[in-house]
DNA sequence: TAAAAATACTCCATAGGTATTTTAT
DNA sequence: ATAAAATACCTATGGAGTATTTTTA
């Protein structure tokens, strides 16, 4: 199975009708229709009721349609989680700092103003030495969160 | 995107290998380096970090991952659902029966017999005259839950 | 220099198109 | 007689294979 199919099948379901399925697909019906009954086969289930004047779900298709809806929308958030996490909207941010920093007064309104631009970045603090702040050393942690 | 591109990239993430990532899929590693890279071209996010003799997930790429597995999960659900309605161990169940009918003794033995044997259809019960139950009239419903 | 991924190209399987037939109204 | 899906057949895009190059540890 591939997303092509899913697709496919929920612009069926949704026309009820191969041909205007087809077209708002962008192509033509005779291989929509070959692809929907790939798909049947493969699952092993009829998904529609070809009666020849009208098109219609069975019980199986509309069950299946709900779950192929929620598989096309897991995709849409998969992508965009990636992408999110590839812009530094996403995912986590460690920091390490030296104890001479100036804790009380610029850091903390560095957080607030960064956790306000990336509300969704797991942010990841950690006082050190100097050296291991030039070493990039960070073993252990103190979650801001 | 199609769920061959995440089928591929969840292999390659569990082997961090393309050759042998390619090896357990059955095909061969160049293919394989396209496919990836055509998924990170069409996401614009870097899944993995490729240096030479390692390959290791980006940040982007291990969330993708979670999310990558909960898409081919819910495929899984989806065609299984399919097959379980077609075989009638899921869906509906309409049974009108008319105030004749022997309810104290045979019905209820019925429906648990019915239930016992398919627990995840729903089933759906109602009192109609036989005329109703002869034209198979089913409007409003007493639901069995 | 060796191990692994990336390129370059070639080939073929199959998604998709065109033409036609079937079917039920 | 008509509208719509199925079938048959053909085409061509792109997924996959083979050979080779590039990279860096």
């Amino acid at each position: 199975m591939e997303l092509r199919h899913l697709r496919y099948f929920i612009a069926v379901a949704e026309e009820l009708h191969f041909g205007r399925a087809a077209q708002q697909l962008g192509i033509s019906q005779p291989p929509l229709s070959q692809q929907i009954q790939a798909l049947e086969q493969e699952l092993g289930a009829r998904l529609f009721e070809r009666t020849n004047r009208r098109v219609e779900l069975s019980e199986a298709g509309r069950l299946f349609l709900e779950e192929a809806r929620q598989v096309l929308a897991q995709v849409e958030k998969a992508a965009d989680v990636a992408r999110r996490a590839q812009l530094g909207e996403l995912g986590e941010m460690k920091i390490g700092f030296t104890s001479s920093a100036p804790f009380t007064s610029k850091i903390p309104k560095a957080i607030h103003a960064f956790r306000q631009r990336f509300p969704a970045v797991h942010l990841n603090l950690k006082e050190m030495s100097s050296r291991d702040v030039a070493a990039g050393v960070f073993d252990e942690s103190i979650e801001v969160g």
